[in-house]
DNA sequence: CGATGAATTGATGCGTATCAATGGATGTGG
DNA sequence: CCACATCCATTGATACGCATCAATTCATCG
């Protein structure tokens, strides 16, 4: 299935799975007075969840390829879907704490750095290009800004030269790490609970 | 497995789920600043989803009590999990969109009306009352805003008579729809596409 | 009844949205 | 092939919402 940039697609079947082949496909929310939140971001190879039922808008950024996939009962299709699934929550649970915590310098650091992850080449040693063909009011509803508070951030990442920006869909970024020590770290171990740290490994 | 308040639980097991018995139980990241953020809140009856790995904590926000339940392989256990982390995710897609794309009013208004939905009686034809067992900084963090902004946004809804607090904890909502006016509407169907929509059941 | 932690309220500053103007890239028709 | 239209990105001026800091009041419990 061929999409044009901007086509959406709605009433995903219950019975079968998008995967995406080609392009850039958003899984977005829009509300009546136009406000709209890009919920997640697929590329290819990815297969968009199936949350999509009333709701939701699958949206194509660029010219994009979907192919369908039957879900065929048995046969470990639902060890399937629940990894999908279960991989979906964890994206969606780090894009809230992005959302709800992070400012904007920090949400467009972590941005970059993880779709050079996604669809980025290296870069001399610790660098990456990365061709990101979307607007900058996609990228400001992916995260919650506006698209003029996203193209500040950019000028301001140009001016400190952690990243380049050749033209407005390519980015270079020749340090990876300096990008990301501008987006928060989580606290990993060694964090202590209000009161007792209990682990329901003994329990 | 009983909780007190602030008392902390990582390392979930793998083969196991907790369940919810009494009291009120937050899912939450940490970052090493300080800043938290509540992914989601699990009341009585609710099973905590098995996404907390490494980064999230389990944190009992009033004293609570969790029960273990064993996930036996086979026999459809695949089928609950992937239902309960379904669930999951369209809860994490409904979060997203009130951190980012609401403002701190409406915030406030759709998470009192969800809360009232889950733990709410009824009063009087159209009303509910609530008692809510956290504090404002667990609200806050909750919904991305900080506890002084909760508790002017409470204020507000006060003088305003949509609801009332005759106690920190107690709240009561004489009329939910004028509550629910708060909150900003999904836009259902009748929304157009920038391009074309195309329905997925007929591809 | 006093102590302690939470909630409320106020004053102020910062970050982001909004409105507006300009510039650049791309595509179309004369 | 150039002129023009269109869309997007950038940049500036200003307004508003929320955070921060601080002081006071309130609730709860020993």
């Amino acid at each position: 299935m061929p999409l044009e940039r901007g086509q959406r697609v709605d009433r995903l079947r219950r019975d079968q799975l998008l995967v995406v082949r080609e392009g850039l496909v958003a899984v977005s929310v829009i509300l009546s007075d136009g406000r709209r939140q890009i919920l997640c971001l697929n590329t290819p190879g990815e297969s968009i969840c199936p949350v999509c039922s009333n709701d939701c808008w699958i949206e194509a950024l660029t010219p994009s390829l979907l192919d369908t996939s039957p879900i065929n009962p048995g046969n470990g299709a639902m060890e399937d879907l629940f990894r999908l699934t279960h991989n979906r929550l964890i994206s969606a649970n780090t894009h809230l704490l992005t959302l709800g915590r992070f400012d904007g310098a920090e949400r467009v650091a972590a941005f970059i750095v993880d779709m050079c992850r996604r669809l980025g080449r290296p870069v001399g040693k610790a660098g990456a290009t990365l061709h990101l063909p979307m607007t900058r009011d996609d990228i400001a509803d992916y995260l919650g800004l506006n698209a003029e508070t996203v193209s500040r951030l950019f000028s301001r990442l140009k001016k400190s030269k952690i990243a380049l920006f050749p033209t407005p869909t390519e980015i270079i970024v020749p340090d990876l790490a300096a990008l990301e020590a501008r987006a928060p770290i989580k606290p990993g171990e060694g964090f202590h609970a209000r009161k007792t740290t209990v682990g329901a490994t003994s329990g």
